[in-house]
DNA sequence: GTCGCGCTTCTTGCATACAAGATTGAAATG
DNA sequence: CATTTCAATCTTGTATGCAAGAAGCGCGAC
């Protein structure tokens, strides 16, 4: 059951459920899930390896709580991975563009509801849900990957994040795509993940993102915006 | 030393002194660095999670043997994140050009020496240092898995890898960057990795790689080719 | 010779035992 | 009352033991 306590964890963080810096005890999982430390600790060994907990030599494993520079490296990939795959996308099908608004469709439904931890969840997976859209696993996982790190990221710095304004991104994006102009839909999206990093940073320290932004060498708005 | 032993075993396959499918037994592993079984099941754990071995339950450990999905899908995965960045990315700087024009010479030197171990390195490595330059870890350490990867599915795939080839694709890139022409840069390098992937596919069956680009919606080469 | 069956051996899966550092709290001392 | 020190406790780190399935091999039957 090693693979269940590793998606039983993330699940957990995806949806807002842990915090970041919380703490994780071996005996405590190990007693939750029923089996020894052994299978726990290797979930927890996997989940390191994707950045999502670390371990404290002697002291025990915490739920990570990403620096302001590991924020902004997380967003930065994400920026990267998205734009770099649909600049390169060809026009997604029917199937594909269904999919999409279906998840744009929860999205406004969650919405309506203010249901947060659902949102929590919406706002991250529609960015794997586009690259899912390629059938690539490895694409796909490296996503989902970043996305956990986001909702991080958002808990630690973001004292309240505005749903709303992401939402209305995200349809932006999709009406993009859905009419095929995929050069659009990737600089939108680019600007998109760059207004929700703006947005965290500025809630911790309104000057903290240029600092950030001159450590990566990112900042260049991809075509068409300058 | 866990993170010895997965780091030793990653070398290992980086510069191909470990083949594709290769199997690692535990035992062997725990008696070659002097531990027991869990630190080894722990550093194989890491790298499974890196997609560089599996386990088959009961069977034993083994060094991944891609598949041509897989192959397409990491290809795909590099082009998407090299052209992303450079695409994106501010021109060099004078240190961050001559640390590839370091590497370009040390690639020369390999090819001039047919050292092809070290070219087996230099290849991937090349790609890995281009991202190196953005300061973003979270970026490096997804292609250095990926570059890892690479060289698993040359090994499997490609009788003798043309790295005369390779080497005069990387000159350009480097060429193009150190002009500042980060989006001739990104061009080349989506072009030169989709030029490795069709060398390699070409080897193994002949229309294998039509297919494959189906199946990933990716094959549109990015503006200013077709 | 060839096919099949069973035993032996080798593999990983998982739990557990013990070691050692970190922490916490209480007791003793100033 | 404050402070310091020591012991008890809690944490992870690592090794080891045992179970269970897989594979290889030899022997026997046909």
């Amino acid at each position: 059951m090693p693979r269940g306590i590793e998606a039983t964890l993330l699940a957990a963080v995806v949806e807002g459920r842990i915090k970041p810096g919380s703490k994780l005890s071996e005996n405590q999982l190990a007693e939750a899930f029923g089996v020894s430390r052994t299978l726990v600790r290797e979930a927890l060994t996997r989940l390191e390896a994707r950045n999502i907990v670390l371990v404290q030599p002697r002291k025990g494993w915490f739920v990570v709580e990403p620096s302001a520079e590991e924020a902004a490296e997380v967003y930065a990939t994400r920026r990267i991975l998205e734009y770099g795959f649909l600049i390169n996308a060809a026009p997604f099908t029917e199937a594909q563009i269904a999919d999409l608004q279906a998840h744009i469709e929860e999205e406004r439904k969650a919405v309506d509801q203010n249901d947060k931890t659902r949102l929590t969840y919406l706002m991250g997976d529609f960015h794997v849900r586009i690259v899912k859209q390629s059938g690539n696993a490895t694409l796909v996982e490296t996503m989902r990957t970043l996305a956990a790190r986001t909702n991080l990221i958002s808990l630690r710095y973001q004292s309240e994040h505005n749903a709303l304004a992401s939402h209305k991104d995200h349809v932006a994006i999709f009406e993009a795509i859905a009419r095929g102009d995929m050069k659009a839909a990737a600089r939108l999206s680019y600007e998109h993940l760059e207004d929700v990093e703006a947005g965290i940073m500025i809630d911790t320290s309104p000057n903290a993102i240029d600092l950030l932004k001159n450590t990566l060498r990112l900042d260049e708005a991809p075509n068409g915006r300058g």
